[in-house]
DNA sequence: GGTTGCCTTGACGTGTGCGTCAAGGTTTAG
DNA sequence: CTAAACCTTGACGCACACGTCAAGGCAACC
């Protein structure tokens, strides 16, 4: 299939799928005019790219999972570096849990009190 | 005081405070030779807009908190729209507690188990 | 042969909060 | 007189994941 086929049936665009590509994220064989040419296997990676980026990765993230599946394993997340990558964003998220408590306690106490020298200050927020 | 030791004094650069200039947030005496000049209450709004940041607020959010203490209140947060700021903010990490809960979940049952048609998918994950 | 609808590469735009020069004026110390 | 340390405006850079033209090539249909 075409550029525009897998663009639709991933339910993207043609410029992410080259865009991808430009990242060293997807490859495509050329026709003999230069069209990009795709598989069900290249659906299947950017599938994976997407669901990884719903739960909050960079591309950049996604690589291990994209490189796992080029490497003819059945799921995106069963090598080392895949996992390795759900263990970094897993602290990276609880971390994130934790100031976006702490800033909603904050938030509830200045909507509670008038008073502003009541509450203490959360610590720098920087959530993905 | 000049731009200068405002910075100092509120640990942060020229730069920032230019910048919050051009955006409207702050406003600055210009001596004879077009030097900007502060006073304290300059001080006392920079330190406010830091202080916002630092939950999480973007620039935008800190200007009717910035207004209400030009307006001679003693504190930034007790005018209606500053609350109202406030108020949306909170329903904002709400919401976005919620999703990262959903990630976090996502993220334990992927590392647990090695099956990923166990688990589904946490709906779009965007936090500030 | 003209129109439509695909495709190509290239390059600039978006938002946020500044960082980082660049080129120059002002004030103070020596 | 000069060097240091301030200050001024202007303008481009960054990260991120693309959106949005622009200018053109290719394939199929009327």
């Amino acid at each position: 299939m075409r550029i525009g086929e897998l663009a639709k049936r991933a339910g993207t665009t043609t410029r992410a799928l080259r865009f991808y590509e430009s990242q060293g994220l997807l490859e495509a064989q050329r026709t003999s005019n230069g069209y990009r040419e795709y598989d069900d296997h290249d659906l299947r990676l950017v599938r994976e790219i997407q669901s990884l980026q719903a739960v909050g990765m960079s591309l950049e993230d996604t690589r291990p999972f994209v490189a796992c599946l080029r490497a003819g394993h059945e799921s995106g997340d069963s090598c080392p570096d895949s996992r390795e990558v759900y263990q970094r964003k897993l602290a990276e998220v609880d971390e994130c849990l934790e100031r976006l408590q702490a800033v909603r306690e904050f938030l509830l106490a200045r909507l509670a009190f008038q008073d502003p020298c009541l509450v203490a200050e959360p610590k720098e927020f920087q959530c993905s």
